[in-house]
DNA sequence: CTGAAAGCGCTAACAA
DNA sequence: TTGTTAGCGCTTTCAG
């Protein structure tokens, strides 16, 4: 079936196209005798104008275009769940660009603005560089940053560094002193959340003149497994570890299962923090720190569609606080508790 | 800044838009010294084909348009995975529209593929009335369903009736006779995997001469906390359930919750199954039925793209196996372990 | 091999 | 109030 376009609508009410034009957008300069013709014409005709040609006419795409990475990560995906919600009910379309791997994130950078794909862009989790930032400054095309930071952009973080300190303070309140952090690599130059919660971890040690011990430190890929691999190394040790801050709660998941290959009871033998309260550590009753997922995603896109219709002088920032969720994976250690 | 056009690029290089064009499309009918004028122009004006423009001159969208209900579901978060796995590395954008509500389902299979918005379009985990299908093939845009079943249309499906055979099966062999089933409701006409899942229990239970007791099945809305409810309700019956199927794993962890809050052991004194192996299934050790949620996704963008570059005669169906995870959570009622 | 010109379907400025 | 027309930026004949 070929689809009616406006001059069908057109010739079949005996009008011109600007008039169909007219109706479709609504436009009051449009006798009503007309207007019921022209609506007639389009239900006979069972016509709905083609979004492309209207885009291209407009200048406008009514689309938002998410980048987001590893869409895999949960605590991503807790975000996006945020941003669908706010666009699924605007009247923009939402496109979707998973970034795996360095070159679609290239392409995805470069691409998507210069090819005035989207109105406004929404990027998740991943940092810019400062070359990239000019690039999109340049296409003008408004921006938001969700989980990354960048001086010259708009953007809702986290307060990361809040939550690493109170993570650790928890821990150390409890009567811990021997505290791990296991993590990203801290050298990933797009990853400062795991810089921000060390930081905070250094902190709140330091606060109370704990000695940082750099062999309570592991990093490695991101992952369940890889988790469970440095526990284990960590609780290796001469001198393990009494409690393990882990960067995610993916990665306290992993700590929980290096425990019981051990056969450690936790929290009597090994306290586990773990940070973002994804679901999975709400079933699995993991102590850690909330930050608002999903509510980042919603203030982003309520951001972005702010800035679309009017930019601001200077980029806005939304700093978002961090909370400690208390459950059963933390408690003294055995030789306070004891 | 303004974007450069084919023309700008056309001017600088001294020749005409069409040369340009053919230079970007990779035309083999161009001459070396004039492709390199062309690429330097392009090159220095930093141009890139304006997306738009290209998608009505050409007819085609290069768009694949995903509708999902609930984003909220793990489950079909986990088929997008593999939805987004296949889309991000081909040559089409992804729009995602989340469907919520009965009137945002209604705009969104009524104009997305009426204004042409989309070249293809991928369904997931809803299930279609006639009168939409119709509509659907009319419109003449390639449909994939996945995890929904419709006569007339392309789709992915598991095999849910074998599912919940084998889930029930499983709990029969341990010496399980009261067996209870929670799950969405049974009415929904959108929603034959609730009906599947009940036959399989249904055939189950037949086989061997249990008969069906309605004050065992009980049905509610998706969820967990709807799930932990029913449950309690199961288990002040008079004669109460030795094990639960429950219809997802969501609705597994719902049931687990009131085992807790009446501490009663599982497997001990509860057995518990759910379905569909979600990552938190893994997390808590839940015995559950497996189904290749990443893999449908897959699968369904696999067939959709097919479809787009040559139609079918006849609509295709891929009917994707189920397979028993066996875990913690199931075991052999205490009567018959004694 | 290359340029000119006719669309793709719509909006909006301009006349009438 | 309405019809006509010139674009939006690209692709693709059709001549040459």
């Amino acid at each position: 079936m070929t689809t009616a376009t406006i001059r069908d609508v057109a010739r079949k009410a005996g009008v011109g196209v600007g008039t169909v034009s007219r109706v479709i957008n609504g436009s009051p300069a449009v006798s009503q005798a007309t207007r019921q013709k022209v609506l007639d014409a389009i239900e006979t005709l069972d016509f709905s104008p083609n979004l492309v040609a209207r885009r291209l006419s407009l200048g406008k795409t009514q689309t938002i275009g998410v980048i987001v990475p590893y869409f895999t990560n949960p605590s991503v995906v807790e975000r996006l769940r945020g941003v669908v919600s706010v666009i699924a009910a605007s009247d923009y379309d939402m496109v979707l660009f998973d970034v795996e791997t360095v070159v679609r994130r290239e392409t995805c950078l470069r691409d998507v603005p210069r090819r005035r794909q989207v109105d406004g862009l929404l990027i998740v989790s991943l940092e810019l560089t400062d070359e990239e930032v000019d690039r999109l400054d340049r296409s003008d095309i408004p921006t938001v940053l969700v989980d990354a930071r960048h001086p010259d952009l708009n953007q809702v973080i986290v307060d990361n560094v809040q939550g690493g300190y109170i993570a650790t303070k928890h821990l150390i309140e409890l009567g811990h002193r021997r505290i791990g952090y296991i993590s990203d690599f801290l050298n990933d130059p797009f990853n400062s959340p795991v810089r921000d919660r060390y930081t905070g971890y250094y902190k709140a040690l330091a606060e109370v003149g704990i000695s940082l011990r750099p062999d309570y430190h592991r990093q490695a890929l991101h992952g369940r497994d890889e988790a469970r691999k440095m526990t284990h190394d960590l609780l290796d040790l001469q001198d393990p570890p009494t409690a393990i801050f882990a960067y995610s709660d993916t990665q306290a998941i992993g700590v929980l299962e290096a425990a019981r290959e051990r056969a450690l009871n936790v929290p009597a033998d090994l306290s586990v923090i773990g940070f973002d309260d994804i679901e999975a550590a709400e079933y699995l009753n993991i102590t850690t720190i909330q930050q608002a997922l999903f509510d980042s995603g919603v203030r982003g896109s309520k951001l972005l569609l702010e800035l679309m219709s009017a930019s601001f002088p200077t980029p806005r920032k939304i700093l978002l606080p961090t909370k400690l969720i208390k459950r059963r994976t933390t408690a003294s250690p055995r030789e306070v508790a004891g």
